[in-house]
DNA sequence: TCTGGGGTCCTAGGACCC
DNA sequence: TCTGGGGTCCTAGGACCC
């Protein structure tokens, strides 16, 4: 049993996907860092997260924490760069774009990649739109992408991955074009792993198997291993024989949760310190809430020690259940501060902490025909109730408009008001501007 | 001294009900 | 009161992805 690249007609899957997406959208607007070895970091400046071409020839991991880099940068020639969120994001939507002109359907995978459905055509045809994908995001945004194109996402994704390691195919594979024997040699080469959807610890079950390269994979009885893995390696088997049977990401239905969570630039280990970063991210975290234009049943406020550091680890977490779904922030805020002090450990050092809301729920949808039978009826006669949900809504978003016209530091409730940084606040040091969200930071071309 | 953040899905196991 | 089977719902934990 090989790849499953015997069908010739019907849809294709493409899988678009930016090379070194945040190195990409840093070298757009600084042309300085071409050619060069550069890294971008994770926030606090803590380690690798991407990394250019001429990064990974020098050996450097994803993952490498930047403080062992640093003495050696000058000598290697590397620059690091801060992660800029908003101009990865902005950048994102301008490709997704550009890509989406040329299929029938598009589903955007994640940041930086995305699927795209090609009716049926001839198989030339395949690869000339690939190429014509690569050319328009490259004249229109700046930055570099690989295609893969074939009859299941699993397929196209694997197809990608060839494309991007083998240079003569200049970024475009579509696996139908490629001669069967140099087909069944990558399959049988590259290890199982290699294959989306398995990840290291599947790798080594499948190694106890006798399953360790893609080919393998590709051969293995789809009955068997749903028994001894589970649906989801089932049909990673049959996609990779060519039947697509990994279904859409439901449209974007409403995410099940939103997390804020950041690791401090200083540790925290007073009760009070904590509860200043539980008041701004529980507001962060209530603000992606009302801006999606949803409510929550639950807040989780977790924080965590080191994984590094020695002694007693610490990871204290709870979970507070609310009368009733809000985007109150200050609802929010008061069950995250209050929940979580309780289980602090007192004089233990935390080095992050997060918000987590879930049994999200579209604002309004519980509310349609009810009535509150408790409320007092104030001077309107309104339910008292009814009153304060309005006024609460009103402040989500009166906080979100504020923000949106004067800046996230601009107004908050209690320390997330503040606009001098708390010294666990994050770190930033080799940050490049806004380019493409912010007036102020509007690159200037001089002719 | 300094080691990311934000998600999804599946499965197993317990509680509970009929 | 006891027993067994079958179903649902929920949660915690594992695995994976980018």
């Amino acid at each position: 049993m090989s790849l499953g690249t015997e069908a010739t007609t019907g849809h294709r899957f493409a899988l678009v996907d930016v090379n070194n997406f945040y190195v990409s959208c840093e070298r757009v607007f600084d042309p300085r860092l071409a050619d060069r070895p550069v890294v971008v970091l994770s926030n606090n400046d803590g380690c690798v997260v991407a990394r250019s071409a001429e990064a990974k020839e020098l050996g450097i991991k994803t993952g490498t924490p930047w403080f062992q880099l640093a003495p050696e940068a000058e000598r290697m020639n590397l620059v690091a760069r801060s992660s800029n969120y908003e101009l990865y994001g902005d950048m994102s939507a301008r490709v997704m774009e550009v890509i989406g002109r040329f299929g029938a359907w598009q589903e955007v995978y994640s940041i930086d990649e995305s699927f795209l459905g090609l009716p049926a055509a001839a198989e030339p045809a395949f690869a000339a739109t690939a190429r014509a994908v690569r050319e328009a995001v490259r004249r229109l945004v700046g930055v570099p992408v690989c295609v893969g194109v074939a009859p299941s996402k699993t397929l196209a994704k694997f197809a990608n991955h060839i494309a991007k390691h083998n240079g003569h195919l200049d970024g475009v594979c579509s696996l139908g074009s490629l001669p069967a024997a140099d087909l069944e040699r990558l399959a049988a080469r590259l290890p199982v792993t290699e294959v989306w959807g398995v990840g290291a610890r599947t790798g080594e079950k499948l190694a106890g198997q006798g399953i360790q390269s893609v080919a393998d994979l590709a051969a293995a009885d789809p009955a068997r291993i749903r028994k001894k893995f589970s649906v989801n390696l089932q049909r990673t088997v049959l996609e990779l024989r060519g039947t697509a049977c990994i279904a859409p990401i439901d449209e974007r239905a409403d995410a099940h949760q939103i997390m804020f969570s950041r690791s401090f630039s200083t540790p925290v280990d007073t009760v009070a310190a904590m509860a200043d970063v539980m008041t701004v991210y529980a507001q962060a975290a209530a603000s992606r809430l009302s801006a999606r234009g949803l409510q929550t049943a639950v807040v989780t406020a977790f924080a965590g020690t080191s994984r590094f550091a020695a002694g007693e680890a610490s990871n204290p977490s709870v979970s507070v259940p609310l009368p009733e779904p809000t985007d109150d922030p200050i609802a929010i805020v008061r069950a995250a501060v209050a929940g979580l002090e309780a289980r602090l450990v007192p004089g233990v050092r935390y080095v992050r902490a997060g918000v987590v809301l879930s049994g999200l729920t579209r604002a309004g949808a519980a509310r349609q025909g009810e009535f509150d039978l408790f409320g007092t009826p104030d001077d309107d006669g309104a339910p008292a109730a009814g009153r304060d949900a309005q006024a609460a809504a009103n402040l989500g978003s009166l906080l979100g408009d504020v923000k949106a016209r004067f800046g996230q530091a601009s107004i908050g409730l209690g320390a997330g008001g503040v606009q001098v940084p708390a010294d666990w606040s994050m770190k930033r040091q080799y940050s490049s501007p806004k380019y493409t969200t912010e007036w102020k930071d509007l690159p200037v071309a001089k002719a």
